[in-house]
DNA sequence: CTATATTTGTCAATAGTTGACAACTGGGCA
DNA sequence: TGCCCAGTTGTCAACTATTGACAAATATAG
């Protein structure tokens, strides 16, 4: 699993001195659960970035960039045609874009 | 559900004067399934990509790209920071390539 | 050794996906 | 009109995957 985030938010908690056990409640999740996500074991999903942003007093759109940058990698990250795929996928995104939807 | 497969392959079968009955059992699947993957209403597995470009006479790369396009489309589509993401994406793939895997 | 922080392993409950089938729609044509 | 035929839509039980929760293990510091 892709983990630009998890290092990225374990960077931010470390930061600020915050431990997992104190993190994580405040996320509604055990101490384990907290753990996994940082090191990429675990999904994290998408409504909990808001919070962890929040908690962490982080820019929610870097988390959001990051956490999705993930996602992509997870797709293509085996694919010898990745880079081809991604000039595809961008190509649309632009287009679907141009198209105010 | 992106798209682009589905309708790539529907064009490759019409052009080719195959029928939905004609081309779904050597895919091994009924003829209600293989509307829905051309319409994009059901996911294509990445195995059964290998044959249809073979049933299809199609370039599996061409297929495999249009494939792993869509995969990526889904992941960002309603997202305001597809771009970023797609960026800081393209990166985390170039250098893993880089370091030989 | 003890205490505290984090990680690892496991598992039942739940949620999501799959393949298969019946039923329906629309077009063509006798 | 009625009957095919190609494709589509809807449904559902069986299967698979994901989830959250917990106990136990490991690691680190005093």
């Amino acid at each position: 699993m892709a983990n630009q985030f998890g290092v990225r938010i374990r960077q931010l908690r470390e930061q600020q001195n915050l431990l997992l056990r104190q993190v994580a409640p405040l996320l509604k999740m055990d101490t384990p659960m907290l753990s996994k996500i940082e090191r990429g074991e675990r999904p994290v999903k998408r409504e909990q970035i808001t919070v962890l942003s929040e908690v962490l007093k982080a820019d929610k759109n870097e988390l959001l960039t990051l956490w999705l940058a993930d996602q992509i990698y997870d797709v293509v990250k085996d694919e010898k045609l990745a880079n081809e795929a991604m000039q595809v996928a961008e190509k649309t995104i632009n287009l679907k874009k141009r198209n105010k939807k």
